[in-house]
DNA sequence: CTGAAAGCGCTTACAG
DNA sequence: CTGAAAGCGCTTACAG
């Protein structure tokens, strides 16, 4: 049982292959009873358009890469989930490539990827979204691509966290279990998203009068190592923070095992929050209070995004370069790492 | 500045691009003379070969798809990216396909995927790589596939770990550290692989001469929530088990969770071990003992297996079914989580 | 609004 | 050992 072409369609329809194409496509300019004829020759023969024959025509593919280096599998694994769905509900292939942020080769690599694969889009993750030369070699080679992220130097279309608020919102919260001495550990310092994140603890302490200690802040890479790490340094101090933010998940967990290596009681003698609600926060006891950064909707929509524009580049004529970035706001997760200091 | 085709390279070389054919698909039958002179004018072309002209000329793509739906994200990250670099190593591309074990569709879902993106061959992942109906789908319709468990049912080519042993040395540590009330987290009745880990736990305890209580043995699903769930019925017998063994770390971190919800110390009053190494198990306090799951190592062989097989199934003859499965050794590796019993 | 021709980059099947 | 022809399934560019 060979699978029906669109000859075969155009045979049963008895039109050319042309019209089939169109009708396949939506263009405009195909007559009711056409294109009522060829549809029903489409179901009659079970037809299904073959992706490389008009890839191969076109010289696109239509197939879309997620490009990672990010070291929180929880985090990539939401994000994975919610492109993966925008993919398959638009029927379209997703590739997986995995890079190294720090690699010398890296353009040469992803540039042989394209190659080897013929992808025309991409969706970039944290920490590659933020990587000016990749996003350079892109719009040179006209490959179209969507971040995940905020904004950074106004290159191409976004899909992100309110990031300010998030962590405004987080440190509002504990400041309100009356907490003062609060340790912050920062994000990867080349990422977009550590320096948002940054300002809305700072704008939190500023408008409830609370006085920015320069030595409450620690430098975090993003990784549970580097969360563990500043937690050391910030434990150390006296007297000791009441409470450690740090500015993702995957860094509070590792804030939380070196309390708990230390014998600090959390969140008796320490509260702990963090941002994102990957799966490790309620995988660890206590559960991590954390913020919510819908991850699996962010990929969706980056997705369908991304999608759509490959889909309208094709059909009709360019649409001028207005962009379509999404921001979500997320929630406040208060779970069992933090407390009212008494 | 177009990219070379397999015409250009024709031209420059002054041969006929049936040779030059040849030559890029390393066939015999070629002078040496002519395989250089076509050699030089691909590196003065700067030719790569366009995998769409291919795929659409013998049809298949030569693009692989992993097929998953697994509870851990742990466990997919790491196979997932021993995949991804024997795919990078040979120049393919890895869709990613995310399925629902328990769908109806499941079976008609994933052949809309092959159709709309024309992948030739499958990784598969459990639990999906158990699922009987899937792999008489792939043979029926002749995709190539190779499976990450252990042998099942004689289907498909696949690369493992010893299970057996795996389980069988876990316990034995445990009966070193002087216990004998051992509970037991089995793993989804679904998997093969559980059966394989229960009978190397069971065969530890008869070695030992330790005998087995039959009400020391939980049900568990490898998700966290099972491990979750099945330590709390270990953990209310009476006399407690002194230690329990949960058949993979997604559990085993479930189990702690449990016994920390308590204020049951780890490993004071009970000693937890797992199976797999994933990332979990040096995230929670204590940090987990566990069995070392080579899975990138897994993830990687299976992927250059599965390439090989698809490269040589085109050039020369089938080579008959002669199966290339590969079983790995891992280690016990020995963390906070297991104390000797005094 | 519709279609016949030529082409995308490669391979297969055949002839020599 | 080498090549000219036809074809994979689709689209573009053009003519009507």
């Amino acid at each position: 049982m060979k699978t029906a072409t669109i000859n075969d369609v155009a045979k049963q329809a008895g039109v050319s292959k042309k019209t089939v194409s169109r009708v396949i496509n939506n263009e405009a300019n195909v007559s009711e009873e056409m294109r009522a004829k060829v549809q029903k020759a489409i179901i009659d023969t079970g037809f299904k358009r073959n992706p490389l024959g008009m890839a191969l025509a076109k010289n696109r593919s239509l197939f879309i890469a997620l490009l990672t280096d990010n070291p929180s599998p929880g985090y990539l694994m939401k994000l994975q989930k919610g492109i993966l769905q925008g993919c398959t509900e638009e029927h379209m292939g997703l590739f997986l490539y995995d890079c190294s942020y720090y690699s010398n080769s890296l353009l040469k690599e992803i540039e042989e990827f394209i190659d080897n694969t013929l992808v025309d889009g991409f969706v970039l993750a944290p920490p590659i979204c933020d990587k000016l030369e990749l996003l350079e070699m892109l719009n040179r080679k006209n490959i179209q691509y969507i971040r995940i992220g905020p904004s950074y130097k106004n290159q191409g279309e976004f899909v992100g966290l309110n990031y300010h608020k998030a962590s405004y919102d987080v440190a509002s919260y504990l400041i309100r279990l009356n907490h003062k001495r609060i340790g912050y550990v920062k994000g990867h310092p080349d990422e977009e998203s550590s320096f948002i994140k940054e300002a809305g603890f700072k704008q939190a302490l500023t408008d409830n009068k609370i006085e920015l200690e320069d030595n409450l802040m620690a430098q975090g890479y993003y990784t549970y190592q580097s969360g563990k790490d500043a937690a050391a340094l910030l434990l150390n101090k006296t007297p000791r923070p009441t409470a450690i933010f740090a500015s993702n998940d995957e860094m509070a967990a590792g804030v939380l095992y070196e309390a708990q290596s230390r014998g600090i009681k959390v969140p008796q003698e320490l509260s702990i929050c963090g941002i994102d609600d990957i799966s490790i926060t309620t995988k660890v006891f206590p559960n991590i209070t954390t913020y919510r950064h819908p991850l699996v909707n962010i990929g969706y929509r980056a997705a369908v995004l991304l999608i759509n524009r490959l889909k309208n580049k094709q059909n009709s004529a360019p649409q001028g370069d207005s962009k379509n970035n999404e921001i979500f706001d997320g929630e406040l997760v208060i779970r069992d790492s933090t407390a009212q200091l008494k």
